[in-house]
RNA sequence: GGCGGCGUAGCUCAGUUGGUUAGAGCGAACGGUUCAUACCCGUUAGGUCACCUGUUCAAAUCAGGUCGCCGCUACCA
C-alpha cells in the first residue's frame, strides 16, 4: 500500500457542544481533502472527539448520567453535524476506544523505556506561601522573585522531559520552513522554545475515569498527553500498517492550541519514541462572530447550518447550496494571520455578489447564449488565447496557494476564472458576433463554456454541490480528475446543455436600519488547555488544622481601576466588616472594574501582604479558573454582610 | 516587562530582493452594454503609504525612535 495523504483536525473536547471554531478548523480540513482527493491522492481524513479529561467526569455526575454515556451522547453530535456541511472524514476516533488506550500505554511505556519520563517525584524550589515551583535560575538570592522562601521540595508523579527536546525541535523548525504556518505562529514558537521548554507533568491521580499510567493505576495520563496521541493511533499503531498513513501531510487546528501543545509538546513525544514528525502545522486565526451576541449555551457550529437554513428560506436557493455557500464564505474569508469579524450583512453581500452576480450569473448568461446562439450543445471550434491562458493561470494559483494552505487565496484563484468570464464575454459580445453571422462565435461560446468547467472544477472542493449543479446545467458529469480541468477533453462537442436556471437565486437587500452592536465573544480554545503546572503538583492532602489556617471572609468591592503597567491586574478597595484593604487581583481579563464594583467577594485576609506592580496587596480574592485561564469570581450564594467569616 | 506582528483609498486588504504616475475587491458616483438573476463591463476615488529622524541618486519597502492596536510569553497574592 501507498502512504496516503493523511490530514487531520484536532479531537474536539466533549465537555460542550460543536462550536464555530470547530466548524472552521473541520471545513479547512475537509477542503483540503477534497483538493487532495481530485488530485488524485488517497486520503485519509481524520478527526474525533476528545473524551478523557477529569472536567468529563464532572460534567457527567453534574447531568446525572454514567461519564461512558455522557460521552456517547455528545461524541456522536460531533459525529453527525459534520456530513450536514458535507465534512467528509474518513476515520473518527474517540479517546475511549481501546484502539486509543493501547497507543497511549504503548507510547508512555515507550518514552518510559527510553529514559524520557522520570517518574515518583519531582524536585525542586518551592516556594510555599505561592505554592509556585521554580528553576535554580529562577531564584533572586537563595528567594523566589517574589521574596519568599523557598524549599526544596519532591512531588509524586510522572515527567516527561520535555526540556531535552528544545534543540532537536528548533533544529527541525530551522530546517523545515514549511513545519508551522503561518510565519507569524511560527516566530511564536521559535520564541516561545527559545526560552526553555520545562518539563511537563503527564500525569494525576487516577478519579476512575481516563487511561491509567501503564503498571501504575494509581494514575491517569494528563488529558493532553492523552489526547495528542490520538493523531497516531487513529493509524494503527503500534501495529504494524501505520506508516502507509503517518505522519500527517497537514495538521490543522486553531491559533489557541498550536505554540504549547501541536508544536512543541507533541512533536517532543514523537522525537523521544522515535515516529516521524508531522509535515506541516497549520494554525489558522478566529472568524469571530459578530453582529449579533453568541449564546454560550447553545454553541456555535449550529450557527453555520442556522445559517443557511435561513439563507436558503430568504433566497429560495437550495439548502444544498445554502450550506455550500456557508462553506464558500468561511474559505473565502478563512483568517490566517489576523482575526477577522463575521456579520450578517457581509454574508448576504458575500452571497449576492461573488455567488449570484458573478458566478450564478456567468454560467445563467452563458446557458442562455448557447442556447439562443449555437443551439444548446457544446460547438467546437478553438478556445480563445486569452481564455486558455486565464484558465491557466487561475488553475496554477490555485495550486500555488494550497502548498502554503491558504484556502482564502485558493477561493480567490478559483473566481478570477469567473471574473475574466464576466470582461471576456463583454469584450467578445457574442450578441454581436451573432447578428454578423461572425465565424468567431463557436470558439466564443465554447471558451465561455470552458471556463465556466474550470470554475466547477476549481469550486469543487470548497463547495461540492454547487460543483456538481454547474456541472449538470452544463449536461456534463463532474469533474473530479484535477489533471482534466481547463483541458478540451472536458468539454465534449456536441454534448447538450441545460435550460439556465439560477443556482443561486438574489436576496433582495433591504437597507439595515443602523449597524448592530458589534459583540465579540471570545473564541472557545478548540480542546482543553493544560492546566498550571501548580494545579497539578498539589494533590497533597492537609489536615483540617492546615485549613483553619487560612481565614477567609466576606468582603465588598467598593472601587476598582487598573494597575498602570499590567495588562491583567486590577487594584481594589475592598471594605471587610469593619476594615478596609486594598488588594491587588490578576482578573482583568475577565472582569472590568464596572463589573467589580458593589460586588461581594472572598477574601483570604491572612495572606502576608505583597507588592506587586510595585501596589500593595493586602489578601487575595477566591476564583475559580475558566478554559481560558479567565478568573471567575466566587460570590456568596446571598448578601452576607461583609466581615462574616468563611470556612 | 521580554519577543513578534500590524497600522496603505469610506470598508476589507495586496504590495517580492528599496526605483517610472502606490494596487485589488466591496461600497459610492458617472458612463456603456443587453446575452443574463436590475446583472455585467468601463471610468472616477486625487489616499501625509500612523508619526519623527536618518541611510541612499532613490523608501510604503532599509535603520533608529515615538504613538496606537494585536498576539505569544512573563507576572497574575
Amino acid at each position: 500500500m501507498s502512504k496516503k495523504y493523511t490530514i487531520t483536525t484536532p479531537i474536539y473536547y466533549v465537555n460542550s457542544v460543536p462550536h464555530i471554531g470547530t466548524a472552521l478548523t473541520t471545513l479547512a480540513a475537509d477542503v483540503t481533502a477534497r483538493y487532495q482527493k481530485m488530485r488524485g491522492r488517497e486520503v485519509f481524513f481524520l478527526t474525533g472527539t476528545d473524551e478523557n479529561g477529569l472536567k468529563v467526569k464532572e460534567a457527567a455526575e453534574k447531568a446525572g448520567k454514567d461519564p461512558m454515556a455522557f460521552v456517547d451522547e455528545i461524541s456522536s453530535k460531533f459525529k453527525e453535524i459534520w456530513p450536514g456541511m458535507f465534512i467528509e472524514f474518513d476515520d473518527f476516533i474517540r479517546t475511549t476506544e481501546p484502539r486509543h488506550r493501547i497507543a497511549v500505554q504503548e507510547f508512555f511505556r515507550i518514552l518510559q523505556e527510553k529514559g524520557h519520563i522520570y517518574t515518583g517525584t519531582y524536585e525542586g524550589w518551592y516556594d510555599v506561601s505561592s505554592e509556585t515551583f521554580y528553576k535554580e535560575s529562577d531564584l533572586v538570592d537563595g528567594k523566589s522573585p517574589d521574596g519568599n522562601e523557598v524549599r526544596w521540595v519532591k512531588e509524586d508523579n510522572y515527567f516527561f522531559r520535555m526540556s531535552s527536546f528544545a534543540e532537536p525541535l528548533m533544529a527541525h523548525i530551522d530546517a523545515n520552513p514549511n513545519f508551522i504556518l503561518p510565519e507569524t505562529r511560527k516566530n511564536e514558537v521559535v520564541s516561545f522554545i527559545k526560552q526553555g521548554l520545562r518539563d511537563v507533568c503527564i500525569s494525576r491521580a487516577n478519579p476512575g475515569w481516563g487511561i491509567p499510567v501503564p503498571g501504575d493505576d494509581s494514575q491517569v495520563v494528563y488529558v493532553w498527553f492523552d489526547a495528542l496521541i490520538n493523531y497516531i493511533a487513529a493509524t494503527g499503531w503500534p501495529k504494524p500498517g501505520w506508516e502507509d498513513y503517518w505522519p500527517a501531510e497537514v495538521q490543522w487546528m486553531g491559533k489557541d492550541i498550536l505554540t504549547r501543545f501541536h508544536a512543541t509538546l507533541w512533536p517532543a513525544m514523537l522525537l523521544g519514541v522515535g515516529l516521524p514528525l508531522p509535515e506541516t502545522l497549520v494554525g489558522h486565526a478566529w472568524l469571530l462572530m459578530g453582529g449579533e451576541k453568541i449564546s454560550k449555551s447553545k454553541g456555535n457550529v449550529v450557527a453555520p447550518l442556522e445559517l443557511a437554513a435561513e439563507l436558503s428560506e430568504r433566497s429560495t436557493c437550495a439548502l444544498d447550496v445554502a450550506i455550500d455557500a456557508v462553506r464558500f464564505y468561511m474559505a473565502a474569508t478563512l483568517p490566517v494571520d489576523n482575526d477577522s469579524v463575521f456579520t450578517y450583512e457581509e454574508f448576504d453581500r458575500k452571497y449576492n455578489t461573488d455567488l449570484a452576480n458573478d458566478l450564478g450569473n456567468a454560467l445563467n448568461r452563458s446557458l442562455a447564449m448557447s442556447h439562443k446562439f449555437v443551439g444548446g450543445s457544446v460547438p467546437g471550434g478553438s478556445v480563445e488565447e486569452e481564455a486558455v491562458q486565464a484558465i491557466a493561470k487561475a488553475k496554477a494559483d490555485f495550486e500555488t496557494a494550497m502548498v502554503t494552505f491558504r484556502i482564502d487565496h485558493a477561493t480567490d484563484a478559483a473566481w478570477s476564472v469567473v471574473r475574466f468570464l464576466n470582461k471576456y464575454i463583454d469584450t467578445r459580445a457574442p450578441w454581436a458576433l451573432a447578428k454578423n453571422n461572425d465565424p468567431a462565435l463557436p470558439g466564443v461560446i465554447r471558451s465561455m463554456l470552458l471556463c465556466l468547467r474550470t470554475a466547477e472544477g476549481l469550486v469543487r472542493s470548497i463547495m461540492p454541490k454547487t460543483a456538481d449543479a454547474i456541472a449538470a446545467q452544463l449536461g456534463s458529469s463532474p469533474l473530479t480528475d484535477w489533471s482534466q480541468i481547463g483541458t478540451e477533453g472536458s468539454l465534449i462537442e456536441g454534448t447538450a446543455l441545460s435550460q439556465p436556471k439560477p443556482i443561486f437565486p438574489r436576496l433582495e437587500l433591504t437597507k439595515k436600519e443602523e449597524p448592530k452592536k458589534m459583540e465579540q465573544p471570545k473564541p472557545q480554545p478548540t480542546a482543553t488547555p493544560i492546566p498550571a503546572q501548580k494545579e497539578e503538583a498539589v494533590a497533597t492532602e492537609i489536615t483540617i488544622d492546615d485549613f483553619a489556617k487560612v481565614k477567609l471572609k466576606v468582603g465588598r468591592v467598593l472601587e476598582a481601576e487598573p494597575v498602570e503597567g499590567s495588562d491583567k491586574l486590577m487594584k481594589l478597595q475592598v471594605v471587610i466588616g469593619e476594615e478596609r484593604r486594598q488588594i491587588v487581583a490578576g482578573i482583568r481579563k475577565s472582569y472590568s472594574a464596572e463589573d467589580l464594583i458593589s460586588r461581594q467577594v472572598i477574601v483570604c485576609v491572612n495572606l502576608k501582604p505583597a507588592k506587586l506592580r510595585g501596589v500593595e496587596s493586602q489578601g487575595m480574592l477566591l476564583a475559580a479558573t475558566d478554559a481560558d485561564g479567565g478568573a471567575i469570581l466566587l460570590q456568596p450564594d446571598k448578601e452576607a454582610p461583609e466581615g462574616t467569616g468563611v470556612k
